[in-house]
DNA sequence: GCTTGATATGTAAGCTCTTACATGTCAAGC
DNA sequence: GCTTGACATGTAAGAGCTTACATATCAAGC
């Protein structure tokens, strides 16, 4: 379902696509909230086609195809912003490692808190770069995803600090 | 994989468990990291049984059995912790509708933050009550998850303010 | 005109996860 | 002794996702 509404997200907020374009938006503005390849989105446009909320507006070059999105799809989109309570489920290899930490001896667990903080750095910095501020279409997930990142970043120092403390006594 | 890792390292922090301890300590404790129900534990223990990861260490009235983690899989465990590069996979059902906010109009945006708001308050006061500091297995992770869930809730009001002064300027 | 690399679109196999179904045991209260 | 509800273990279908494969076009440089 969520594969669906980002699709139907962009579609609307960025006007008609070919499957090229929106995986091209999902690698670099939907990336920090949902991931998709293309193999994933061709196949799902053509379903998305075959239910009516998406429809193909012209053709072009390779085999191009672009897509715009119909009134039923955004009425989907509409109700599912609405009225979907969102399921909590998350999946974060990031936090299993966290989760698991205590298993490990002190400098093996540095080590890991270690790439740990380098991976939360680097997806900050990522966020970073994006246009801040502004009436950008993403601009409240990206807040959202540079304050959790923060957070995430504060934590690894934190994490750092309490292991070296443990490990000279 | 992770499904794997992760119940190997409930198996080595809490020794012994059956399908069903393993449920619901998924349930209770690495919940806020990963899930699984007992639908995809049986059968994965199963397989992990095959491939030597964890033994059957006793069977008990109902079917019940009682696995434990063997040498293999204490080794594989280690290694994911300190080699295993995570990958960055997100996909949140909550950070996607705060992605496709600007699409809606303020009334329904201002309902949708505030839905959004309740889930990471009640999010946080979950991880509140778990055993906060000492030597808890998952500590780690709780502190990431509060950070997190923290950090979420104050972007839930920075927004719900920034809502208000654009729908009365 | 030919090669090369970026662009662009797809299919298929296999793994992971969810939802729904199916079954049987044990303890407590009647 | 029977019912009921919590405990406990499983299977199966189908949806969702990843990885690997397959192909064809276009632009630029030789």
């Amino acid at each position: 379902m969520s594969l669906r509404i980002a699709l139907l997200g962009l579609l609307e907020a960025k006007g008609p696509a070919s499957g090229y374009d929106l995986a091209k938006s999902f690698e670099h503005s939907v990336n920090h909230v949902w991931q998709a390849g293309h193999t994933q989105i061709y196949p799902e446009l053509v379903k998305m086609a075959a239910d009516g909320l998406v429809a193909v507006e012209s053709e072009g070059a390779r085999g191009r195809k672009i897509y715009a999105i119909t009134a039923d799809g955004a009425r989907q989109l509409r109700d599912w912003l609405v009225e979907h309570q969102p399921s909590g489920t998350i999946r974060s290899e990031t936090a299993l490692q966290a989760f698991l930490l205590p298993l490990l001896d002190g400098d093996d667990a540095v080590q890991v808190v270690e790439r740990l903080r380098a991976f939360f750095a680097s997806r900050l910095a990522d966020l970073e770069c994006k246009p801040h501020e502004g009436p950008g279409f993403g601009r409240y997930a990206l807040k959202l995803g540079l304050a959790q990142s923060r957070a995430s970043l504060a934590w690894a120092d934190e994490t750092l600090a309490d292991l070296k403390t443990r490990s000279t006594p």
